[in-house]
DNA sequence: GAGTGGTCTAGACCACGGG
DNA sequence: CCGTGGTCTAGACCACTCG
């Protein structure tokens, strides 16, 4: 019989560092001892550590055992979903234009971080996303039709690049940053605001194994946030 | 006998995701069925689904079954550490300056956020944090002295308010956002930056339970980019 | 070498929620 | 109602790594 459950545990172990009886470095009891406390199996205890571990509270090794992290990275999470559904979920009518598309040599900055070689034509799109007719977001897209051939008969003014892509390279890593920047007049015009408003810049690489797949940059209008839970 | 683990459980499940096999929207067989084919106890096969919903791969209902995500989440990892360790982790040395230090009623939004009583004060501290010895973020900190009122007694000069509080307040849950806005002729100054330069804007407020510990605003000078993981 | 976490198994009961 | 995922247990072996 019991009841003790891995949460009960998490959250046991949660109040006693709030509580500074478990101070940052410290190092804990194992999971067997902890086990025969809480009158629960060990896989129990181990659930719950493992969690936190993975969360960034403690750290753990074999042998060593298990500390209360020294310094508890917070780890933010931001869901990126597709644009469209992005538009969608402020209730505004989702659109898009195809503002150019073209196989062309990237700059040499592009062709670096997509590791592609220098003077290799990519595919390149650009982008506006449009919400309830209104500018969303200014998209800049190179795509290696090396790694995703279908790309190349895709009909984007019907399924925009960013959902087909997707929907169609699933596995993926990738990097993203974020930043600011000044509106250029292209993009100005695009977002139908001032030159040199501060846009908020998301730049974007994925990769399917070594080998990338797209590069995107996105400029959202002024006033545009992107939040995240910790 | 046994040697299938949970992560070439999961491997196999991603391959078949990868190849087609099964495809967004997919309803795929049962744990017990899964086990069943790959010859392993049906807790193995637990973990790597659940780990691959957490991931956003799937999504898994009790009853209705485990479905491939018909819209996979990209999730960003965005490790948020101490901005004395950040400055330090680019190899620069840290220090920071304190800029005002004050009991003060916030404006009507701060306490909006914080869910504080609107005329109630709390501690305002504005500080410039600095990468040998240049402007590498300018901080605006509200801090409810009712949820930590360690925080009167320290020497914010010494240990900022940041690190402190990090150190202090390990668990807490809060909220996120990042913008974009142009510099204005306060902000211009601590960075030294020009005003209406586009700033990288950070805004965070936490949580101990459903008191808020503090909202704090970061400006950081162009060119700053954060990076993410996905 | 030996201690600690990492994982697997086989079986069981439970809780949510679709039909 | 009842199937499916969620979790717990007790025991076992393994793998990493510290001393």
């Amino acid at each position: 019989m019991t009841a003790t459950t891995w949460q009960s545990v998490r959250a046991e172990v949660e109040r006693r560092i709030a509580d500074r009886e478990w101070q940052p470095g410290d190092l804990i009891p194992g999971e067997e001892m902890l086990a025969a406390e809480f009158g629960c199996a060990r896989a129990t205890v181990n659930r719950a550590l493992r969690e936190m571990a993975q969360a960034g509270l403690l750290d753990r090794r074999r042998k060593a055992g298990t500390r209360i992290a020294p310094n508890p990275v917070r780890k933010a999470i931001i869901d990126i979903p597709i644009v469209r559904r992005e538009i969608e979920g402020r209730g505004a009518r989702a659109s898009h234009r195809i503002v150019v598309r073209a196989a062309m040599v990237p700059p040499a900055a592009i062709a670096s971080v997509m590791r592609t070689e220098p003077d290799r034509a990519l595919l390149h799109v650009e982008t506006v996303y449009l919400a309830s007719d209104r500018p969303f977001a200014h998209e800049v897209r190179w795509i290696d039709p090396k790694t995703v051939p279908e790309i190349e008969a895709v009909d984007l003014t019907i399924t925009s690049a960013n959902e087909w892509l997707v929907l169609n390279a699933p596995l993926t890593t990738g990097e993203i940053a974020f930043s600011a920047a000044k509106a250029g007049a292209d993009t100005a015009y695009h977002l139908e605001c001032a030159p040199g408003d501060p846009l908020f810049v998301l730049e974007r690489t994925t990769f399917l194994g070594a080998r990338a797949i797209t590069n995107v940059r996105l400029h959202y209008p002024p006033g545009y946030r992107m939040t995240a839970t910790v």
